[in-house]
DNA sequence: CGCATTTGACCAGCGC
DNA sequence: GCGCTGGTCAAATGCG
């Protein structure tokens, strides 16, 4: 107990600077001294001053001890209490300094221990999701060999089963840098040999708006360079393909067709999220796209969703289509497989009853939600504001305000939602059996009726992959 | 001349 | 296994 206000006192007395004027009188009768007789000092209040201005703790004792035995033995030497207080205080300062280092020390750890532990978080998250994948992956990897020693050479063996394979494929195709969504619906859907951008079984986000415009393309802010067209099956009107330019590798792809029944309405789907800034008239979309992956992506999480979506049931063509009263519905969430689609309908003529912007999630009965837990992020993702789905732009206020209005107003987008969730839940291909009324079938539903050849009449279609 | 669009060909998945 | 369909590529073409 002794030992640490000894050393205490050495160190201040080292820091006054005594032991440079040799007087050693001072230093020989300190460790004789208790903090009781110092108290007992009369000229402890001469050096009051110093101690109440900077010191805090007990150190004070000691140290003022020691500047008051200095004083004593140096008389009234006004220079010695100059010095005195200022080497008083720059041990102040450089205990304070020292303070302030020990405290940066353990901000920086604390913040390195919480990074950490949300990088743990966050594997372990992903390692549940990746387990789910390879679970399945070992089955279709078991399949592909079988199939692979039957048909095959030992080198294409070699390579198919290589991790690169999808790569490779898309090598060969010629297009390195997209890979195509026919890949996500196929053997590869699985994802897990992609390269890392890509694993996520939802790296891209589908989101197709339908409204009526007279021009060939919505202006979403984005630069699009087309790079192809198509006829579609049961549509006179062909499909536009479009991929964004605004930076090289985007993966963002639209297709813009006109409807069939009312060639006014123009549908635009797009797909993926940016990989570049976008200029505020374009961030709007953008976030719509990025709501749709974040949506998707909190259910992902859950294994009953993930094994939804990458089971090959769930890629079935027909596994996820439902029944959408879309004639009087503005916004739907539907799932063409493997994609889960939200539909939304922006054609209807606005209502004139506005109520305050909603939560998409307020929409969703909580029993319909994949994961409670997950979901609280589409809560509390400001971007699933629908209202603030598009920007200034496009499309036009008035259709933001439908669109407000008729999910505040239309009980069957509830019915809508949480058919799809649940359907996305249980992925089961029961689902499909009696939907067939109203369904949003944007391939072998759709294509197969001329009435609705991709989309339905009335609907926008928010899908993910 | 450079860039964007057009258009036929190609590829892969899926259904029959 | 074959044909259909959707999606993409890339050479040809058009435009400023």
């Amino acid at each position: 107990m002794e030992e640490p206000s000894q050393d205490r006192r050495e160190i201040a007395f080292l820091h006054s600077g005594e032991f440079l004027r040799g007087d050693s009188s001072s230093k020989v009768h300190q460790p004789n001294e208790s903090p009781v007789e110092d108290h007992h000092e009369p000229s402890i209040k001469e050096v009051d001053f110093f101690a109440a201005k900077s010191q805090p703790y007990d150190l004070s004792h000691d140290e003022l001890n020691l500047v008051n035995s200095r004083l004593e033995t140096s008389s009234d030497d006004g220079d010695d209490k100059t010095k005195t207080q200022i080497h008083r205080l720059k041990l102040e300062l450089e205990r304070l300094h020292e303070e302030n280092h020990k405290l940066k020390h353990l901000l920086d750890e604390i913040s390195e221990s919480y990074n950490d532990l949300q990088r743990k978080v966050l594997l372990a998250r992903q390692t549940q999701v990746e387990g789910l994948h390879k679970q399945h992956e070992s089955i279709a990897l078991e399949d592909r060999r079988a199939m692979e020693m039957n048909n095959e050479t030992p080198a294409t063996t070699l390579k198919r089963l290589s991790p690169d394979d999808v790569d490779d494929r898309d090598l060969h195709r010629g297009s390195p840098k997209t890979p195509r969504l026919d890949q996500s619906k196929s053997t590869t859907n699985h994802g897990e040999q992609q390269n890392p951008h890509d694993q996520l079984p939802f790296r891209k986000a589908r989101v197709s708006v339908r409204a009526r415009s007279d021009a060939t393309t919505v202006n979403d802010g984005c630069q699009w360079r087309k790079y192809g067209q198509k006829m579609a099956k049961g549509n006179p009107c062909p499909r536009a393909y479009y991929r964004c330019t605004m930076a090289v590798g985007c993966p963002v792809r639209k297709q813009v067709q006109r409807c069939a029944e009312d060639t006014t309405i123009l549908t635009t789907t797009y797909e993926g999220n940016h990989n570049h800034p976008l200029p505020p008239s374009a961030t709007a979309m953008a976030a719509t796209t990025s709501a749709a992956a974040a949506m998707l992506l909190s259910g992902s999480t859950t294994s009953n969703l993930h094994q939804t979506l990458s089971s090959p049931s769930a890629t079935s063509s027909s596994s996820f289509y439902h029944n959408f009263p879309y004639t009087s519905t503005i916004a739907t969430l539907s799932a063409s497989a493997p994609f889960p689609t939200i539909t939304l309908d922006l054609t209807n003529p606005p209502r004139p009853l506005q109520p305050p912007p909603l939560l998409l999630s307020q929409y969703v009965p909580a029993a319909f939600l994949p994961n409670a837990s997950q979901i609280r992020s589409i809560n509390n993702n400001p971007h699933l504001l629908l209202p603030n789905l598009f920007g200034p732009q496009a499309p036009s206020r008035d259709m933001v305000d439908t669109v407000r209005a008729a999910i505040a107003m239309d009980p069957n987008f509830t019915a809508a939602l949480a058919a799809a969730i649940s359907n996305i839940i249980g992925g089961d291909k029961e689902n499909n059996n009696n939907n067939d009324n109203n369904k949003v079938d944007e391939k072998s539903g759709g294509s197969s009726n001329g009435d609705s050849p991709q989309l339905p009449q009335s609907c926008t279609t928010f899908s993910t992959n």
